[in-house]
DNA sequence: AATTATTTTAGAACAATTCTACACTGGGCT
DNA sequence: AGCCCAGTGTAGAATTGTTCTAAAATAATT
């Protein structure tokens, strides 16, 4: 799915900042961004935008379901390029942050949802401290 | 284990502030307050304290291990007076947050820690659209 | 081209938290 | 008792990530 079938999907314009924007975040690799990785990568590709657009634009793909806005940390938001259901392995002290499959985790005994509510999400994230090691294959 | 001793043993002085937010926080049942709402607490029970303080007894309590500082969102830092381990469910158009104790959830399939790192903690948030049970309606 | 809606922007505003730098306390000492 | 002084408490400033504002730029539509 192209990135402008996305943005028209969700009602976005396909404005050369969108696609730029985009482009340098939807290129087949799974990121972790912040607002302000995006800035920097911008300004290294030679995309001349606002801060206040970066947002602007993370938040539309966020609602677009472009792009998915992991809470980890409560001084800064994350960015994850991986909309799929799958959770993280954050590693508090570097920062690292790695995605596990979300069928590689089994959870039971999760509650029933009462009426009038809807689970959202189940998200879990496994906190480590030390140093991440390249983690093989997980879900076989 | 009496708060006094909890202080103690953390090598945190007995103070009269320390007690009072203490007391506010441990009186057997289990919370989920931000900064904002201690302070607000206290200015009701007539505890004259400032917010900064507020600020340095949470994370000091913290860093005791008395006091679990709980991520959920970016906007607030919530503490949980509730320091073993266990899981969250968040209604999140209302705020409203409860505990899932640890041991209701089984979670299999985790990744073994590669060597030099450790799980810190495995926490699992279940994000909810709606409004809440009333388990014991808090009105008021 | 004129008109209208949308997008982009710089900078101000905002809110939660931390920092700073000074005032205060209270337990240990003589 | 009174004097220390490290630890504590505080007000207000500073910091920081994010959002808001209001105006300029751009794109779509007529």
């Amino acid at each position: 799915m192209p990135l402008l079938t996305q943005l028209q999907t969700a009602g976005l314009r396909a404005t050369p900042k969108r696609i730029a924007i985009g482009g340098l975040l939807f290129d087949g690799v799974d990121r972790h961004v912040t607002a302000d990785d995006v800035a920097d990568m911008a300004r290294k590709a030679g995309i001349k935008v606002s801060l206040a657009t970066v947002y602007n634009t993370l938040n539309q793909f966020v609602a677009a379901g472009i792009l998915k806005r992991i809470i980890l940390d409560t001084d800064r938001t994350y960015f994850d390029t991986n909309v799929s259901d799958h959770h993280h392995l954050f590693y508090e002290t570097s920062g690292d942050l790695l995605d596990v499959p979300g069928d590689s985790l089994r959870i039971e005994g999760l509650p029933a949802a009462p009426e009038g509510a809807r689970v959202r999400a189940v998200e879990v994230v496994i906190r480590m401290s030390g140093t991440p090691v390249s983690i093989g294959s997980t879900a076989g």
